[in-house]
DNA sequence: TTGTAAGCGTTATCAC
DNA sequence: GTGATAACGCTTACAA
């Protein structure tokens, strides 16, 4: 920002508004120290004060500033959350229930996106340890040497979400992903199937879509068979990146008899391509999606998948930050939720 | 939280890390002013001085702590964002981008959720200004007195977005919904369509959807016709929700014709239940979606929708931002975002 | 139950 | 180009 820009909004500041506690503790009659207490602590406030002091706030349109407060307490009361991208709906429902959870406890959350890269979330965890947030919450077990240095430093409770499989720095709230790939390799394996290809991001971008495909991998391995073909494509993946999965797949092994697609918006472009096509779902490809989104259950046939419970795990990744602060629990933890297959009919 | 809470965080903050600028300074051998000076505009440092405070600061590990930042110089750089519910794809598009834009000047933000109700939002607003952002960005132009009163008050830049139709405070950056509902009318009717329905969201809760429909009408008025339905679904609104509506529509006038559905992803419900029935599209049932969504252009028949630009949306109310606080640009402004209509295969 | 005084970590201001 | 000192607005600790 401008020199000039600093100016401005400083001006802007000093001029408008700018009622401070002293301003409602005068107007009340009181010491800054009983309007504090009113404001964190009202029972230890007389009733008669209580409400001098807040007829005084209310008069003034007292708004107090958390800046200070942090400063003298070091209490933020800001949880920091990074994911690799709000645009990918799994993570904005993530987040939406984080933000809820967190709101009612008076909670704020500043967001950051990594980009689904190492590197951008170890800038967003050094701009964000600048405002001293009271938790952290990531995405997956793979980080920088230096963000989990910066972290544990820092001394702020962390939650690892989206990775079962691995160790937690701190806390952590997942589900298996190795398991997940080993359940659609064992319901492929169930109809029969043996030529099977797996879609999805790219293996140096998406280590969660590595592990489901390992899960595929070694179930298939325990059949004596090996994945036809596997497809890495870039993130972000828009839903018509399914086609060209579909078509890539194809194009190693015309035969493939059943693919596996990391997220269920690839899966549904597929799925829908092959309808245009005359390809037969399930009969000449049978398609597993991950997710369990909307719209899995609206096409035509309804798309197996894996449901994962993405609200839950907001949920309890902000229940953990809180359980944490308020000392009911202590030490690292593990939470995994469960997965499940939904056998509909594409496969 | 609880009086044991505040204790357990801060001895842990005091234990953990805690070094701040003098002890740069110290390491250094300067003063804290020209660590400060190092940090926010390094070329009024000497080079060689320059060097040693930067080595000071790697070698300690120094987090600048950005409450005292704000305290000094009442500038936060956080922009407070509240959008109805980031389980809808449209907000989390439009943050995305926010985020994505800000995070490289530097900002943060920090985000909430009104749950499409006025008084929460208002409590939003009011928890927020105790962070001092340096920004808001709001959607749509229905706030509470107390609200607009508050924002007014602060001097905080405030963009409202999604409503192009009503008067903003300050910015907005957003698009007819008045004109998408007549361009959808006149889409209508140059098929000879005139048995036509809306399916939206509660009136008072959707205010831009109460927007579309009223176009819709006007529109149709102008060619002497009413519609013959207007469906009410309370919000949120899950994709199934389209089923839904249409049930609703079918049962007020079971001929009706053409439905002009608030958001794609009812559409895309709703015209997938079509197919599932048997019920031809658009020959029998014509289907006109708004938001141009994932999966819009997947489907058969591709949907006939509305094209809004999100994204840019959530671009240009960051820059809005920005462009007041840099001082490039001064009073209100308002943008209007252009909509386009798709159509396809459904209408 | 309430008040006083001393910080919290940084930046603005002014002097050198 | 650099440093000393006084804010910034609140909470903690202690005293009354």
């Amino acid at each position: 920002m401008s020199e000039a820009t600093e100016k401005r909004v400083r001006s802007r500041r000093l001029s408008g508004g700018g009622v401070k506690m002293v301003d409602v503790a005068r107007l009340a009659g009181t010491s800054t120290q009983t309007v504090s207490r009113v404001l964190s602590r009202p029972e230890l406030v007389a009733d008669d004060t209580r409400k001098l002091v807040e007829q005084a706030i209310r008069e003034l349109n007292y708004i107090p500033n958390s800046a200070a407060r942090l400063l003298a307490s070091s209490v933020s009361h800001i949880v920091a959350v990074i994911i690799p991208s709000l645009s990918a709906t799994v993570y904005a429902q993530e987040v939406h229930h984080i933000v809820r959870v967190l709101e009612e406890h008076s909670f704020s959350v500043v967001i950051g996106h990594s980009d689904y890269s190492e590197l951008r979330e170890e800038r967003l965890v050094q701009s964000f340890l600048e405002r001293r947030p009271d938790g952290f919450i990531l995405t997956g077990t793979q980080h920088t040497d230096l963000t989990r240095q910066l972290l544990r430093n820092s001394g702020v409770p962390v939650v690892e979400t989206f990775d079962g499989d691995n160790a937690a720095m701190d806390m952590s709230v997942g589900f298996s992903n190795l398991e997940a790939g080993r359940k659609v390799a064992e319901l492929f394996l169930s109809r029969g199937l043996t030529r099977i290809a797996y879609v999805g991001g790219r293996s140096d971008q998406d280590f969660r879509s590595n592990a489901r495909f390992e899960g595929l991998q070694s179930r298939l391995a325990e059949a004596g068979l090996a994945p036809v073909a596997r497809i890495e494509l870039t993130l972000p993946m828009p839903a018509g990146d399914g086609v060209r999965g579909l078509d890539q797949v194809l194009a190693i092994d015309p035969l493939t008899q059943a693919i596996f697609f990391s997220a269920d918006t690839l899966a549904i472009s597929a799925l829908l391509e092959c309808n245009r096509r005359g390809m037969r779902v399930p009969e000449q490809l049978a398609i597993c999606g991950f997710g369990n989104y909307d719209f899995a259950d609206a096409i035509v046939p309804a798309l197996t998948t894996v449901a994962v419970p993405f609200e839950q795990i907001g949920v309890l990744a902000a229940n953990a930050i809180l359980a944490r602060l308020d000392g009911s629990v202590q030490g690292p933890s593990q939470t995994v939720v469960p997965l499940q297959l939904l056998r509909r009919g594409s496969a």
